[in-house]
DNA sequence: TTTAATAGTGGATAATTGTGGGCTATTTTG
DNA sequence: CAAAATAGCCCACAATTATCCACTATTAAA
């Protein structure tokens, strides 16, 4: 499980360095096999082991053909993923194409989501993450599962 | 089950040594491993026993992946979750993003609230107990198994 | 009141991690 | 086919972090 974040910098090469902390269980669960690809709420990338990957492949495919948001969803999510290896140093290089789309420069944020992380320029998360603290959540709106959550 | 208030010190590093009559009971209860992220309601941070905080990390994921509401209490709570672990002077770091979020010096307050800590900015803590007697209660406002508690 | 024990604090050292860059192999382009 | 650009691999230095140890303060016990 992913969680948390990290601040880590883009060198000259567009290598991005994981956090050491992720290494071994990424080493274990797939031998350093990645995929990333678009996040498609927001201008961010999405990391996954390949393994978790292909279940996601999957089920994206099995989306009706003929359904517009799903042929959509497909295009987006599945043109857009690539291949990845973590280098000796625990490093990934990041497509440019895919830095482009997500507005990457030197300072990245890292966030821990469960089965996957998300790559964000630093500032574009910051204003995100301050944007939903300011904006309130409305008591109808709430799915059920949310309104009874107890942390 | 954590109760109580506390007040305790950061060392410089950022350290923050829980009281001891907690140390045994977390050794037991998870060998000392932690996870600490931020309340959404309050500038505080939330401190759970390792295996608490994967119960409810596994109720936060089931939520629904399209909702708007539901991803934001995702992104924040599972993407500001930090693994943290006792040392062994009975102390945890934490990390700098956190403190920053919850305006942490060095004067805290440790409120025991069942299955996990809240920590606290110590004058934070005591204004915001302040506005909580200032403020009233109105009764139309209040959920129906609040109106039937009997202390 | 003295002593002992535990808890809290601070800091030095050692280990690990992040970062940059050089070299080579491979691919792309003209 | 030559030249340039890209990607992978490796090494070395710098910076950060974790671990350990020692000192002080506080509490409890004799």
């Amino acid at each position: 499980m992913f969680r948390g974040i990290n601040s880590v910098n883009l060198d000259a090469k567009g290598r991005l360095a994981l956090p050491s902390r992720y290494r071994d269980h990424l080493l274990k669960i797939c031998s350093g096999l990645l995929v990333v690809t678009i996040d498609i709420n927001h201008r961010c990338l999405l990391l996954y082991p390949r393994i978790e990957w292909e279940q996601i492949e999957r089920k994206i495919e099995s989306l009706p053909s003929f359904d517009t948001y799903s042929g959509r969803v497909k295009h987006l999510l599945i043109g857009h993923a690539n291949d990845l290896e973590l280098d000796k140093n625990n490093r990934i290089l990041l497509p440019q194409e895919l830095r482009l789309y997500a507005g990457l420069e030197k300072h990245l944020c890292l966030i821990g989501q469960g089965k996957k992380l998300e790559i964000w320029n630093q500032e574009a998360w910051n204003s995100q993450r301050e944007k939903w603290f300011t904006e309130n959540m409305i008591d109808g709106d709430l799915p059920e599962k949310l309104k009874t959550l107890v942390l």
